[in-house]
DNA sequence: CTAGTTGCAAAGAGTTTGCATGGCG
DNA sequence: CGCCATGCAAACTCTTTGCAACTAG
């Protein structure tokens, strides 16, 4: 049995920030200066110990874009179904976007019966440029 | 223009193990370590330097795995076309798979006329699961 | 000889851990 | 009150940079 979550301040503020921007990606250090510059302190090992924990917990989404050394977390939006579906990720503005097609549905399926590997669409982002970016 | 490029000991020891490492990745370490091992002595940054310069000149890929903080780096292969197609990485034993298909390489397309999105292959790796892993 | 290269050590950047204090329930 | 969470600082890991010595061409 996992340990009792207890609510606290910290937590409640850095869960409303990622409800708040659930259409960008927020790195550990955005958060932790957006609060500090709110009237309010928090440790950046909190920060990192409560975003450990969201991802863990499938609230957030960890990635690792390439041009960048820190990682970006983001709200897993169940509305949106998005362990269901691909993700781009503009590599140029951040963007992300979901891939609800069903022609792309179809990919998993395919990878899965004739490569023998099951993609694991909550890890997985399409890096690329979107429309406005590559022009 | 761009200075020129000494050939060096060094760089020769690096080239030739993605040479002979054509289908694994390796990470920075590794080959310092490996170098080191072998009778031989070099420095990191020196590794790091010609990495660099590696990845820029198209000859290998880095990568950035979701649960590895260092960065790893693979030979492009020519032959096997690596820019023009995706790659499959196992999450749990590391294997990378060239998913050199016509239906993949659809994919490509069709995100790019339905979607609008520029896909990167050269960035872009699918996570998941391997036939052997996922039993 | 000149300009690119190397190795070492120090500096950075991002993240994690140890530990005493503080706060939820 | 017990146990989890927080903050701070130190420790860590990976990578980059400064610089003097070195070397390919």
């Amino acid at each position: 049995m996992r340990p009792t979550d207890y609510k606290t301040k910290q937590k409640e503020i850095i869960l409303n920030m990622f409800l708040e921007n659930k259409d960008k990606h927020l790195t550990a250090a955005e958060i932790v200066s957006y609060i500090n510059s709110n009237n309010y302190n928090i440790g950046t090992a909190t920060v990192y110990r409560y975003l450990d924990r969201l991802v863990s917990n499938g609230i957030i989404r960890k990635y690792f874009l390439d041009d960048k050394s820190s990682a970006c977390y983001q709200y897993i939006d169940p509305e949106k179904k998005c362990r269901e579906h691909f993700h781009l990720k503009c590599i140029e503005c951040g963007e992300l976007m979901h891939l609800d097609c069903s022609y792309m549905q179809a990919i998993g399926d395919h990878i899965l019966a004739e490569h023998g590997f099951t993609v694991d669409n909550s890890r997985t982002v399409l890096y690329g440029r979107c429309k406005n970016c590559e022009k």
